[in-house]
DNA sequence: AGGGATTAGTTAGTCCGGTGAACTAACTTA
DNA sequence: TAAGTTAGTTCACCGGACTAACTAATCCCT
């Protein structure tokens, strides 16, 4: 089962757990079994989640009112006894604003339903700019899918370049010129609806745990784009670090010898992976086969040190398809497999991501829901 | 802040939150507090728990009923108002039973106070046990030393070699022969008091990280001896991993072209750093020196992506200090910083373990504290 | 010396959220 | 039509934390 963990959510300093605490958290439990197994009625509630018939009532009924959750009428087939009352998440009830800002030349937006549907999309070019410029575009961009939204809004979901602390701080991204950019913070002022931002490749694994063929245990989701990053959900929550730079594994050098790296290094993780190289190397290539071959070697050889320590279940791989689902997949796991213990290797699930282009942004909307609902 | 883990206990499946469950959560935030700050007055706890004076007063009362704390009197200094009076765990209130299992000739034994220190100790040779046998001599030492407590017993923690499920099953130890061996039940079962088993790196991290001198932040232990392997405590907690293999990283191939390992393959990391090969090849080296830099720079190599992707803080090298605290350990550290963002290495500490041969022993001890007090 | 001011700790009463037992409701089966 | 079964609700209660208001013990200042 997925554990509930808020993620982002400022949580109450002292540890002190209220009964209001409870109250919430087995609101979330319900909304989790509703989100994870569909329309169920009270009493099926009641069951899978421990808690007695009355209480789910009781919590049912809030959550009626609020119309996040609808009632929908007996199930078809008919057994003994009364028939009972389905009830299901209402995706549509509110919307989420969802925000990708990862890609380099422009920002993505959209609304986003409960379930993670699309609903509408926009974009705006970035055009090079800088610091405050940027900031004001992303800001440009909430309004107008705000004031385009047709529910009202549970949240802003951001997943953004670079280093971003659990206050929704963009500590560093050199791309975007933001250094210590409390951009959660001014969203929320401007807005005046709840924020949460993280880094791209977060929020990329927060989208593919949730609505990903994920099939649970620790998941390491690796996206590669113009530059290389990853999100690790473990045990069922996303890790963070020491200085909230997990995950950033573009500038860990695998190859000393390898290619001068933008960082100053050599041999990092981006010149061997990132798109634009990738794309470089595959063009001069004699063989491309044999070059994404190689490729997927050197990158098991980095990995298979973490998917062992970790003994991760899956490791995803999100990007252009075309060139990570097929050589390079196929040598990665084979690397990892033969560098691995069989109890890990063995179990090791290595695809490609099942949400595409959209993993982010989905992924921000989790966030949301994780932050305001505790479901993920 | 440490955060409150009960590990090893059996978590209430349902998921869902009694009272009952909030006053545990209460007292282990008390006892916690008190474990890290040593004694404080209850207004003072009040004030660094969040909780009011009263529900303070509450629990202390209760866990002075129970001996588990006691009433130091007033302190020294004085300043306006009532003086307060200073309330501290009694370390000696009850005692735990420690098992070490990670020697191959021998088996360890002690009884450890609720401060971590050791009280008395045993040990029994192996003398090539396997199987049954050997879990009758971890019974026959269990016994020995419930007999000589002179305190009740809190419960049993056991640090075993092998790969341990979070029921306290190992369920593979080739050492000692088990495969799917119930040890924490026939324990429990023999002794009637509550039982905590995990494998031996993972006691040692939780033994460092309690009562080591760890800053708080992610942390990796690395335990070098007969084999090598891992414990990890990230975001405040033990990490399990998949199929309970988080850790098994001597297994991992860190040099196709290396020497030939036990498990069939070739190159794992093992055969570069455990300690009968370590002594072996330092023995034949001309410069000892040179010899353990290489070592510690190939170790580096493999760990850089572990320590880069996790975003850890601490690193801590624990096993034969001669051999490990000098070149390797500089070598390892200059490794991981080439070859991590600043942002990571910068941070990173690398050092030996503060507390010698008994970090598993009182390790082992503080997976009681945390599964029966939730402190660690 | 004596009355604030200040801080520690306790007592009394309240509130909140979940519970079990017992109810009503609505169906199937014989 | 009666018996059995399952769904969902009502009601009295309980545990645990909270607030408000107390007592206790000290310092400090006049």
């Amino acid at each position: 089962m997925t554990q509930v963990t808020p993620v982002g959510r400022q949580l109450r300093p002292s540890g002190k757990l209220l009964q209001e605490d409870a109250r919430r958290h087995h609101r979330s439990l319900l909304l989790q079994a509703l989100f994870r197994d569909g329309p169920a009625s009270r009493a099926d509630l009641a069951r899978s989640t421990g808690l007695t018939r009355v209480t789910v009532s009781d919590l049912v009924g809030e959550m009626v009112a609020e119309k996040l959750v609808e009632e929908l009428g007996a199930p078809v087939g008919s057994r003994v006894g009364k028939p009972p009352t389905l009830v299901g998440v209402a995706a549509d009830s509110t919307h989420i604003i969802a925000l990708d800002l990862s890609p380099d030349d422009r920002i993505l937006g959209a609304v986003v339903n409960l379930a993670g549907k699309v609903i509408t999309r926009t974009e705006r070019p970035l055009e090079g700019r800088h610091g405050q410029a940027a900031q004001d575009l992303v800001h440009e961009l909430a309004d107008e899918l705000i004031a385009g939204a047709t529910k009202p809004i549970l949240g802003i979901g951001v997943g953004s370049p670079g280093v971003v602390d659990a206050r929704g701080v963009v500590l560093d991204a050199p791309n975007l010129g933001w250094h210590g950019t409390a951009l959660a913070d001014s969203l929320r002022s401007r807005t005046g609806v709840p924020v949460f931002v993280a880094n791209d490749a977060n929020t990329a694994a927060l989208g593919e745990h949730t609505y990903g063929a994920a099939e649970g245990g620790g998941m390491m989701v690796l996206r590669i784009g113009t530059g290389v990053g990853a999100g690790l959900i473990l045990e069922g929550s996303l890790l963070h670090g020491h200085r909230a730079a997990a995950g950033e594994i573009g500038h860990v050098v695998v190859d000393p010898r390898g290619e001068q790296c933008a960082c100053g290094r050599t041999g990092c993780l981006e010149t061997l992976l990132a798109e634009p190289h990738l794309r470089r190397r595959l063009a001069a290539a004699a063989s491309p086969q044999r070059m994404l071959t190689e490729t997927g070697k050197r990158l098991g050889a980095a990995l298979a040190p973490v998917i062992g320590t970790l003994n991760l279940h899956e490791l995803v791989l999100s990007g252009p398809t075309e060139l990570l689902d097929g050589a390079l997949r196929d040598a990665v796991e084979k690397t990892i497999r033969d560098r691995t213990m069989p109890v890990i290797g063995d179990e090791l699930v290595v695809r490609t991501s099942t949400l595409g282009d959209d993993v982010v942004l989905v992924g921000a909307a989790v966030l949301v829901l994780a932050g305001e609902l505790g479901v993920s």
